[in-house]
DNA sequence: AGCGGATGTACAG
DNA sequence: TGTACCTCCGCTT
């Protein structure tokens, strides 16, 4: 389950694995039965996201455009592939590997000017190189929404989800309720280039891992933490257990129906 | 077997 | 603000 650095990671990986080459394309599940038939043995020339969507061009048909939403998943792997279940929306395949896409929100044939609609609604990308924070402390500065909504605010910052949201207020000692307006320059700078770090690590890893070596659990002789999303962190899905560096207990709350996880003890108004 | 959630978004009103 | 949608997994019965 996606936030920007795990489709990134699918980009690279799409690249990699079928890249230059002619795939196979169908829709065990049916619902991109008539998009997969129009690219089946075309050559997939590029593939990159923006935020969390995912954009792989098979020219001259077009864009395929993926948007995992909240379920979606991908499942690549060299051949031989499994046999498809009746749930993949889309299966890539070359005589060497294969992709299985479940369960997204978005898998459709798009244009280039709908593909440019798509990065025109969307904020600047700490993952993609020539974007940079400026857009997004436009918007903050002005904001008398609170900085928790606005990370989620895909037109703010394209590719934040509610991971690294939790992570990066908690890392910089902002308190989430804090109006944009009351950020301050340096502050956003702080922010922007924690992410542009944390994100590509997390590209790197394949997981989100947030806790500086410091605060691990063997740097503060704690014993090893269990942990079901498979990265280290402070805050997030941490309600009520004890802050990692204060001890304190972290707190939860809905936000704009998302569930926000922080320290009110290390997270300053 | 059946439920409630979950790293998300879009649309209705 | 609420609801619908897509799938899987872990918990409860």
């Amino acid at each position: 389950m996606p936030e920007g650095h795990t489709i990134h990671r699918l980009a690279a990986d799409h690249s990699e694995l079928f890249g230059g080459r002619p795939v196979r394309a169908g829709s065990p599940q049916g619902k991109f039965a008539d998009g997969a038939a129009l690219i089946d043995g075309q050559v997939l020339e590029h593939a990159e996201a923006h935020g969390k969507h995912l954009f792989l061009s098979f020219p001259p048909t077009g864009w395929v455009h993926v948007h995992l939403g909240l379920f979606g998943t991908y499942t690549l792997g060299r051949a031989p592939a499994p046999p498809p279940t009746d749930t993949v929306r889309l299966r890539l395949s070359t005589e060497a590997a294969y992709a299985d896409l479940r369960g997204p929100t978005a898998c459709a044939l798009i244009t280039d000017d709908e593909k440019q609609a798509v990065h025109d609604r969307l904020g600047p990308d700490p993952l993609r190189p020539s974007d940079d924070g400026d857009r997004a402390w436009a918007r903050i500065s002005r904001s008398r929404t609170s900085v928790a909504a606005l990370l989620l605010d895909q037109k703010v910052v394209a590719g934040v989800g509610n991971v690294y949201r939790a992570e990066v207020l908690f890392r910089h000692g902002i308190d989430p309720y804090r109006a944009g307006r009351d950020l301050t320059r340096a502050e956003w700078d702080a922010i922007w280039a924690d992410l542009v770090a944390l994100m590509r690590e997390g590209v790197r890893n394949n997981r989100i891992d947030t806790v500086r070596p410091e605060h691990t659990p063997e740097a503060m002789g704690r014993p090893p933490r269990v942990d079901d999303h498979g990265g280290e962190v402070y805050v997030y899905r941490r309600d009520r257990q004890p802050c990692h560096i204060c001890g304190g207990e972290v707190r939860t709350a809905e936000l704009a129906a998302r569930n926000l996880f922080w320290c009110p003890n290390c997270q300053r108004r």
